[in-house]
Order: C-alpha cells, then sequence, then structure tokens
DNA sequence: AACGTGACTGCCC
DNA sequence: CGGGCAGCCACGT
C-alpha cells in the first residue's frame, strides 16, 4: 500500500523524513514519481496536518516556509522545526545546506 | 468528463 | 536582484 497513489505516496516519504532535516516539496514529489507534481505534492501536505504527519519538515525549495497561516501560525512551522534541531538563517530560512534530506541526490 | 483552485518550481525579462 | 508567466499534478464540485 505504500505507493499507490501519488498522494500516498507523498505521505510516506514525508513520515520518512529523518528528524532534524527538512525537504522540499520538489524533492518529496520527485521521489513520489514527478518532480513537476510538487503542487500534488503541497497539496497533499494541506491533509497531512490532520494525519498527524511531520509535515512541518516540508519547504519551499529554497528553504523559505510556506505562506501565510498555513500551519496555524506563520512562525508554527519554525519552532517545530528549531525543537527538532534545524537551524535557520538569519533571512528566516531553513539552511537547506545542512537539514536538506538527501537520498537520490 | 470538464473547469477551477492550490502548502510549487523553473525560466525569462 | 526582483517580479512575472507558464507548466505539471491531484482533488472537489
Amino acid at each position: 500500500m505504500t505507493g499507490k497513489n501519488f498522494y500516498d505516496k507523498v505521505y510516506e516519504i514525508v513520515a520518512a523524513i529523518p528528524k532534524g532535516t527538512v525537504m522540499s516539496y520538489g524533492q518529496v514529489a520527485s521521489w513520489a514519481g514527478n518532480m513537476r507534481a510538487s503542487r500534488a505534492a503541497g497539496y497533499a501536505m494541506l491533509h497531512c496536518t490532520q494525519r498527524g504527519m511531520p509535515c512541518h519538515r516540508v519547504v519551499y525549495r529554497n528553504g523559505d516556509l510556506a505562506h501565510g497561516p498555513a500551519f496555524g501560525g506563520e512562525g508554527r512551522q519554525r519552532a517545530l522545526l528549531e525543537a527538532e534541531g534545524v537551524t535557520f538563517t538569519p533571512d528566516g530560512r531553513v539552511d537547506m545546506k545542512k537539514h536538506r534530506h538527501r537520498r537520490l541526490d
């Protein structure tokens, strides 16, 4: 059942993201099958909260976090990541250079 | 089956 | 360096 729909696959990938590590929507989409499905990946994250999934580990390609009150608070995601040991840049972005999840890179 | 919307990304100007 | 445009995927109506 792990590899059925792109949507479910994304959940498996997100759930497999190591603590203190982050992934970009495009990266997740790439693992799921198509990097161009970055939008669909983000769409899946939209429902991940109700699934109790660490969707906060998914950020933009540039390390920036989601726009607006997507997590119930603009600083919510950042706080969760910092609590996991993720470092942020003065710009308020995740240090992708150190925390970007790598596997098939 | 079709249209519109959305937590995206890359390329162009 | 910053802003704008187009493309791709999945879901709901």
